[in-house]
DNA sequence: TTTTAAAATTTGTAGGATGATTGGTTAACC
DNA sequence: GGTTAACCAATCATCCTACAAATTTTAAAA
């Protein structure tokens, strides 16, 4: 792992990229505990201050996340990613599912378009394991699922930073309705329609059915704020 | 500016959303010149490393710009809005109109179901403006102002963080397809139709016009690309 | 008056020191 | 044998001092 220095930018800038770079190439994988600061030092050929100012740039930005006498973690892979979920959680779930439906619509419609035959399976495999969901826990995650696998054949990689980041702020927040209403409310129906219609590549008719579903979890939304 | 000190979280990150907390209020504007790193240390009361730590995160962010011998300057109002535009830096036009489109498309439906006299003033003013500009440059930026009073009235402030950068990025795009292409193509017409929609509370309507006016702009993209 | 050099201002980087936190280990006590 | 307290090592958090580099301002020289 030799790391080359540069003239153009600052040394702090340099790092932090370079920390950047590992994690977003998985070198350093989210959850990951990366090197202590004595031997990045070593490796970045900085001194501690500026170490300390490129890992503490990244700490803010929420990539990284920093525990006194253990070590600094990876939190999150990218950071657009990272500070889109910030903002998240200082945001009405309201303006957060409108977000989502922004996202998942124009998602949906450039599948349809553009789609592999390998992506469409993996659609369908994860439609498969939402129908064979034994609980809400295992329904939730293979949800989530479906749809990465939808924003992924998206192929728009800005689309897939941000919906990564709004996937997770909104599995707490979806799980919490259901739980509350008691009735699952479960729709497998237009899951399977969705699939359907990304596979014969309508994209009108896949946008539709997800401003419908999303239409549904907003008034599950207005009803859990009037209780 | 008396700056009080809270023991949950560490100094620095104190620091930085204070820092963040005066850019945002408008305490300090995009384009002004922070007070010197002596000044702030005795005014956040803290040592110049933990200083430069906080100022070197939101440097890395976006929101700030060092320049040695000079200042600190301001170069964002949110962390979110410099995030996104540094993504789309590194994104491809088409990316970059289809999330234009997404928001865009969100902004008009919401902006019409939701919009205040006021703000439907105010997005008319904009639209006399665009009929009125006298060229090019004028029109783009009666163009922007149009689609950012769209996106106010949507009510949703994530839409309004994310489209305020992508505006910006696509600012210069646009001019240049428009350059490059020599004839102008511009559609007055659509912008019409868009408010008349808005003010007549028809968001189904707004949206598709929305699309319409992208895929015109995606359509002329792609024939740049071609050359 | 103009040009050059020096001084001042401000950020960039390095090194040293102490403090604080966390997890693991060991010893003492019940 | 189980529990609790003390101790230690590892690591991050904060502070201080010093010099370097870049830019502007001021003073001196031509």
């Amino acid at each position: 792992m030799e790391v080359i220095k540069a003239k153009r930018s600052s040394l702090v800038e340099q790092v932090a990229l370079q920390i950047e770079t590992f994690i977003e190439s998985g070198t350093w994988p989210v959850g990951s505990r990366i090197p202590p600061e004595m031997e990045l030092m070593e490796q970045f050929g900085v001194s501690r201050n500026t170490l300390r100012e490129a890992v503490r740039a990244l700490v803010h930005a929420g990539l990284l996340q920093t525990k006194q006498g253990i070590g600094t973690y990876v939190r999150a892979k990218t950071v657009l990613g990272a500070s889109f979920q910030k903002r998240l959680e200082t945001s009405t779930l309201l303006e957060t599912l409108e977000v989502r439906h922004a996202l998942e619509r124009e998602a949906a419609w450039l599948a349809a378009e553009r789609h592999t035959g390998e992506e469409l399976n993996h659609i369908q495999k994860c439609l498969h394991e939402c129908k064979e969901a034994a609980d809400l826990h295992s329904f939730a995650e293979a949800d989530i699922a479906l749809h990465h696998a939808i924003v992924k054949a998206s192929h728009n990689r800005i689309l897939m930073d941000l919906y990564a980041r709004l996937a997770d702020e909104l599995h707490a927040s979806v799980h919490d309705l259901t739980d509350m209403n008691g009735d699952p409310d479960i729709d497998p129906g237009a899951h399977e329609e969705l699939v359907k219609a990304i596979g014969a590549r309508q994209p009108e008719k896949a946008a539709a059915i997800v401003s419908k579903d999303i239409a549904r979890l907003k008034e599950m939304a207005g009803q859990e704020e009037k209780e």
